[in-house]
DNA sequence: TTGTACGCGTTATCAC
DNA sequence: GTGATAACGCGTACAA
């Protein structure tokens, strides 16, 4: 069968047939002893084995997705322009599913979302054309063109970080309501009654839910919604870091100026206290700052940011293992939306209010 | 073919079958009015088109790559550990090295490359298994085992950071060395005497390549070797903050104190500034700090943080063109090494030496 | 220009 | 326990 065999050197992948040959079996046999073990004669499995070690044959995945009728690649769907705050957090992301991933012996494929027609194209035909088993949905918006869309393939789906629940999607959030809420309380037990946030994109589903977290605890301290003003919350895609700064302008023009900031990604709360403090305000001392995401680096910053810390590692896991879970139907519906709390962690951004 | 045609709703993926039936031609024809256009018949063109956009019909890819013998799919093998500097790049290159992927018709599987056998074997399988095409590598090592590897495969191999030309592996790279050289240069220039460098893993081709270049600015500036002292280089991984921390301890422990820090890496450079200037090191007053990658972070640091630029969406262009160039044989041995040069970014954290 | 027939490498179904 | 054989869905000689 393989006709290179002769040739010795650059010998092209060897053959299950090869492998059948050498062994002096049937080529169906070589495939039991592979796939069921159990199944085969002990004697002859050895010899089979040792046959496919020497000719180091591997079997191939499209032939073998052909037959079976399925793949085993899992496709993540990530946000194309980074995401207003999670590029930090990406790496770590995709290093725990991968990790989870191979375990159960699937592949990653990652696909880029952004606002081209191409690219939710590129993603719908990697659904339908079998390439894919399962997809991680990174990002706010399922792909959706010609009115096709993943979950139309019969694809199993898991979103990541949004809560898509209530459009049928299983999905593995962080606490982000009660997490702000609780980061804003703490802020008015230290005197703040000032605020101001620094919003995501409007509408989206984090800044929908830190917003009302911020309200939350605002009511439950007795402050009204006028203790509260907002910078930020373009439709429009924005760089984190360019939030920040904006937000800058927005504080110095303000009337009263809020004591205390509560940015909703660290890539803002970054750039603005690096440049309120440039501006003349003290952080702490004028003001305090705490974020949501969890960089390591705000560890790093001057002062050492406070930050409410997602985590990611064990929501990739929770996320692979609710989608094997889907695609095994071990379990169907699932608990449709899984909560992993995140951690608020004090830093020295954080102080009393000035009196 | 499709036994689901009747049921309408939830249908099984369309067949090209189906779709030369409901256009009334032969399966071929399909096959060749979506393959070359342009060898088909125009009116029956049309009439599979319509054809298939009606039954949402999408090739399947493993079956045309059973067929063909080829897979679609690009590997790009990431440390597994997160590289002491290269986690803040990590998703630019992903997305720069998708996108051009995408726009010719490929895929972008990952894989991580750790210290365990699993992971080696798990990357080997993808490419010894016709699942992937061709392969970029971002680590410092290939993988093998049981004297497997990917060039074993047959598979086009193109290197992004690291330059492995004298593997035989085309590598596209930056400047590394000319690039510290001339930061170090101007260090130098502003009157720095004494340097501490704070250096990565101990024999990882950045950090030959870094350390050369500081070496050889002292030389074109009449500095001995002694002018400069090394902190971090341990051979294990580790986090690049912690090895900023760790150089706090080595730079006071030194009898001379530097006046200037070369960092190779951000994250090293972020960690040591903060923590030096709570020991009470003015930056740049006491002391100059310059740092390699790039990331946008920096420039929101205390004091903003003077960086080498690495232009990493252009190497992930490069690579790829690279990688497509060999798969399409237009090229065979190609350019071995690509150098695409940094940009040194002067920011505040570098001033003139204490006199 | 279009249709027929075969094969890509593997797994699953059946006999033996 | 093992072997022959028929698919999986598509591309491509070749014949018509």
């Amino acid at each position: 069968m393989n006709k290179n065999k002769d040739v010795g050197e650059e010998q092209s992948a060897a053959l299950m047939a090869d492998v059948a040959r050498l062994a002096g079996v049937a080529i169906s046999t070589v495939s039991r002893a592979l796939a069921n073990p159990g199944r085969v004669n002990e004697k002859t499995r050895t010899r089979i084995n040792a046959a496919a070690k020497q000719l180091g044959y591997t079997p191939n995945a499209m032939a073998r997705g052909l037959r079976v009728g399925k793949s085993n690649t899992i496709m993540i769907i990530l946000p194309g322009s980074p995401y207003y705050g999670a590029s930090q957090i990406i790496p770590q992301v995709l290093q725990s599913i991968n990790k989870s991933l191979i375990q159960e012996g699937y592949n990653l494929m990652i696909a880029n979302l952004d606002r081209e027609e191409a690219s939710e194209r590129h993603i719908l035909n990697l659904a339908f054309g079998g390439t894919v088993r399962g997809v991680i949905i990174f990002s706010s918006k399922l792909p959706e063109v010609d009115g096709r869309s993943p979950a139309g393939a019969g694809l199993p789906i898991v979103s990541m970080l949004f809560d898509m629940s209530n459009a049928g999607v299983p999905s593995v959030v962080t606490n982000d309501r009660e997490a702000i809420r609780d980061a804003t309380t703490e802020l008015i037990r230290l005197g703040h009654r000032r605020f101001l946030y620094i919003a995501g994109p409007r509408g989206n589903y984090h800044d929908v839910e830190r917003y009302a977290g911020v309200l939350e605890a605002l009511g439950a301290g007795g402050l009204s919604e006028d203790a509260l003003s907002i910078s930020g919350g373009d439709l429009e895609y924005q760089h984190g870091f360019e939030t920040g700064i904006r937000a800058v302008d927005d504080f110095t023009k303000l009337d009263v100026r809020p004591t205390a900031v509560i940015a909703t990604s660290d890539d803002m709360a970054i750039s603005f206290m690096s440049r309120i403090q440039h501006a003349g305000f003290a952080v702490p001392g004028d003001l305090s700052i705490v974020s949501f995401d969890g960089s390591p680096v705000c560890e790093f910053c001057s002062p050492p940011l406070s930050t409410i810390k997602q985590p990611v590692e064990e929501m990739g896991r929770a996320a692979v293992d609710l989608l094997l879970g889907a695609i095994d139907q071990r379990q169907e519906a699932a608990k449709v939306r899984t909560v992993i709390p995140s951690k608020l962690i004090l830093r020295e951004s954080i102080g009393s209010a000035k009196s």
